[in-house]
DNA sequence: CGGCTGCTTGATAGATATCAAAATGTGTGG
DNA sequence: CCACACATTTTGATATCTATCAAGCAGCCG
């Protein structure tokens, strides 16, 4: 019944909170005329990757993931959507660059988009907002890059349990406490592993009481300050190994050029 | 001497490519009014990770390589940036997601946020232009997510390859010879693999004609479809294994949501 | 209380990193 | 222009991580 939320977070008229925020009263009026909402439920694809899509989706509730396929079904999700968020941040003369698949309740907020674009015409905060969103997406896939393909699977879990806890302002008792709202594959599917790494790294972190595990979908966090050390790479704290390596480019000039 | 590209782009005077798109020719003027030209050698960090730079970059000319860090000098590089390019999409309250480093003689075009606000205030398709390039990023960066998540170091090496050789429309001789700009050790935290990893592959590629290799630097391309075979991960076309395979979740009812 | 589905655990194999050394390329100075 | 010295790349032998294959366990729903 209730839809699991990443985070709790709760979303209840036809909002788009990134646009919301730079609009005033009356163009949020204008943004709620050109919204649609509709719902879809665990198991149904929103978007299909290469399809064109003449609308602006956003997650007003539930989880959406995002994946990427290999002809041969390899798969990796991309990212995970939440209530809030803009489900993609591609231009609109562009094909959907991933898939788009709903893996909890959903309420999708639908924006043509035509409309979108007349109303930021009016209001060019709008396109500023939607660049900031966009870069913000490339940093935090960045960090993703580095994670997929410089950690350890160890590394990996802890990195993807700390993005999925609360950002932790006060550790209140509360945030230790993660509802996962996708399972095992797909956990493996976001960080580049197997299910049964997935489940080896959960099994080892119980052990060393890094984590609690009542049910698969519910993880309590007993040593956020391990997790971290894990997730960053810090050497000498539980990692299993050095890693590779990266050879130095010594920069055989002294550095000050552009940046003033 | 003559600055390698990768691409045998060429540009002269101070122009930011992606801006003077979709500027009139007063805008361009503005521009390059509010535009500085700096030059970097191989080895210049021109921003470094977590610094808040003041200036947005374009990259006149040259190769630039964008990186990330662990604590424990694992390194991955996120991206490089050729000539025409903007060297960081990143909004300016936010620091520099990765270290900006050149990695031949660069040019640069400097242009202070604040001055490029302003400009932006009186020709909003710049806001719009970035945006479709930081939203054409994350793309990108979702496709090098599936390579570096999914992909085998064979089919790595293969995507690299490709996305280094000229777009080929028509298949000249020309774009058959890559040149690259990069070495080894940076081939390798591009892909995620080591300088070995990546050494054993080009002589694999070598042995079954699919490229050839004069000197380290220079990769000529024997057989493109072979490679785009592999940079596919298509099966049963010279592949290693079938690598890690993902479960299918078979959604529980008919597809057709919010997209119309 | 079955029968599932999803998760965990175990044994093994294979891919890729690591460590070490040889070979090749590149640049410099005579 | 050639020879030498250093940097880079390649090759080889081995270890290790993580995927694969294969059961066993739970939790859940009918």
């Amino acid at each position: 019944m209730t839809a699991r939320l990443i985070n709790g977070r709760q979303t209840s008229a036809i909002t788009v909170p990134p646009f919301d925020l730079v609009l005033d009263a009356r163009g949020r009026k204008q943004l709620q005329e050109i919204a649609r909402e509709v719902t879809a439920s665990r198991g149904q694809i929103i978007a299909e990757q290469g399809e064109h899509g003449p609308e602006l989706l956003s997650l007003a509730d539930g989880v959406v993931k995002l994946s990427r396929l290999l002809p041969d079904n390899r798969r990796l999700i991309v990212a995970f959507r939440a209530a809030g968020d803009l489900v993609s941040f591609h231009r609109c003369d562009t094909p959907w660059p991933a898939t788009a698949e709903a893996i909890s309740i959903c309420r999708l907020v639908r924006i043509r988009w035509e409309d979108f674009r007349r109303l930021a015409d009016r209001y060019p905060a709008l396109d500023r907002a939607l660049f900031e969103m966009a870069s913000d997406e490339a940093a935090i896939l960045q960090d993703r890059l580095l994670t997929l393909g410089r950690k350890t699977t160890e590394e990996r879990l802890a990195s993807f349990l700390l993005e999925f806890s609360l950002p932790s302002a006060a550790p209140s008792s509360f945030n230790r406490e993660i509802l996962l709202p996708m399972r095992r594959p797909e956990i493996a599917d976001y960080l580049g592993m197997t299910t049964e790494s997935i489940s080896r790294e959960f099994t080892r972190f119980k052990r060393q009481r890094i984590i609690a595990m009542p049910r698969p979908s519910c993880v309590i966090i007993l040593n956020r300050s391990a997790l971290e050390a894990l997730a960053m790479g810090k050497p000498g704290l539980g990692m299993k190994s050095v890693g590779p390596r990266s050879l130095d480019y010594s920069p055989d000039q002294s550095n000050s050029a552009a940046a003033s």
